[in-house]
DNA sequence: ATTAGACCCTGATCGC
DNA sequence: TGCGATCAGGGTCTAA
């Protein structure tokens, strides 16, 4: 499902339900997913409270009692639904639904976590290309998973000069650099798109011929267009769900993601699908250069 | 050292 | 209706 904003607006409907609570049961099934789930995960996770749920690139990180850290990265059909039960039905701003009996019991469900909530969350994921680890809060940053991941784009480290100085000397697309994780962290493919559609930049252009005067433009479209989508609970192809089960409304604000053949919303020219690595690029080769 | 491509896995959709 | 090809919001490993 995720980049940043669909990653950040998971973690805000997961808050309620994990922060200042206990795990009381956890519960995995077939093996791991991308990565096997590490020693002992279980009995490591239970009975702990989770401080802080925060975010970094398109992981989530649940900071527990004990030192520990519960990492979780949804992958491409990853997903956690939150059910509570009773009065806390409504958590904060959320209001979830009550589990129905077989919650958690799917083909895909690999994880499920009771809290003390009370609430179920359910963690699924039919392509498995997600993760779920856990590593030491005090060196996270060391780790390998983290170590070289770039700036997080809404943070005050991310500005003109750093991406210029990020994409110096870059041969490859410019639309690749913005994909690579250690550049920037969070952007993902839909967003990559927007954003070069937002700048007025050729997916095809060399990171290193983009001239330093289109940087601080690609900077504040890159910003913008992330904090808009988090806004409006991010984007939900498919069938994509808040944690409480609500839709973000983000696709319908895309202008060239997924639009091959439409007209441009710039300059009325047809937005083009073109493979860059692999992944699908849109964009209007008539306004963007 | 960088960069392109294969690969991981399942499900939905499209054309025949 | 069935079947194969293609595509999907990601990341990592290998080989040029």
């Amino acid at each position: 499902m995720p980049e940043l904003p669909e990653v950040e607006t998971v973690r805000t409907g997961l808050a309620p339900a994990l922060e200042g609570h206990r795990l009381t049961k956890v519960e995995t099934r077939r093996g791991g997913l991308r990565l096997p789930f590490p020693k002992a995960f279980a009995a490591r996770l239970t009975g702990k409270r989770v401080k802080t749920l925060r975010r970094r690139a398109k992981y989530l990180l649940a900071d527990l009692e004990g030192g520990e850290t519960l990492v979780i990265h949804l992958g491409m059909s990853g997903r956690l639904a939150v059910y509570a039960e009773g009065a806390v039905r409504r958590l904060g701003q959320y209001v979830y639904d009550a589990a129905p009996a077989d919650a958690g019991t799917g083909k895909h469900d690999h994880v499920v976590f009771e809290t003390d909530a009370p609430a179920r969350i359910v963690f699924t994921d039919p392509r498995r290309f997600g993760l779920m680890t856990l590593v030491a809060t005090a060196t996270l940053e060391d780790d390998k998973l983290f170590a070289g991941l770039g700036v997080e784009p809404l943070s005050n480290h991310f500005h003109a000069d750093y991406l210029a100085a990020a994409l110096k000397g870059k041969k490859t697309p410019i639309k690749s650099a913005l994909l690579d994780q250690r550049v920037i962290a969070g952007i993902g493919n839909i967003y990559a798109c927007e954003a070069l559609f937002r700048s007025r930049l050729s997916p095809k252009r060399l990171a290193g011929k983009v001239r330093r005067s289109e940087i601080p433009v690609l900077a504040d479209a890159i910003k913008m267009v992330l904090t808009e989508a988090i806004a409006a609970g991010g984007s939900s192809l498919r069938d994509y769900r808040q944690a409480d089960g609500a839709l973000g409304n983000f696709q319908h604000h895309f202008q060239v993601y997924d639009r091959e053949g439409e007209p441009c919303p710039a300059c009325g020219g047809t937005i083009k699908r073109i493979v860059q690595a692999g992944r699908s690029t849109f964009y209007c080769p008539k306004c963007q250069k």
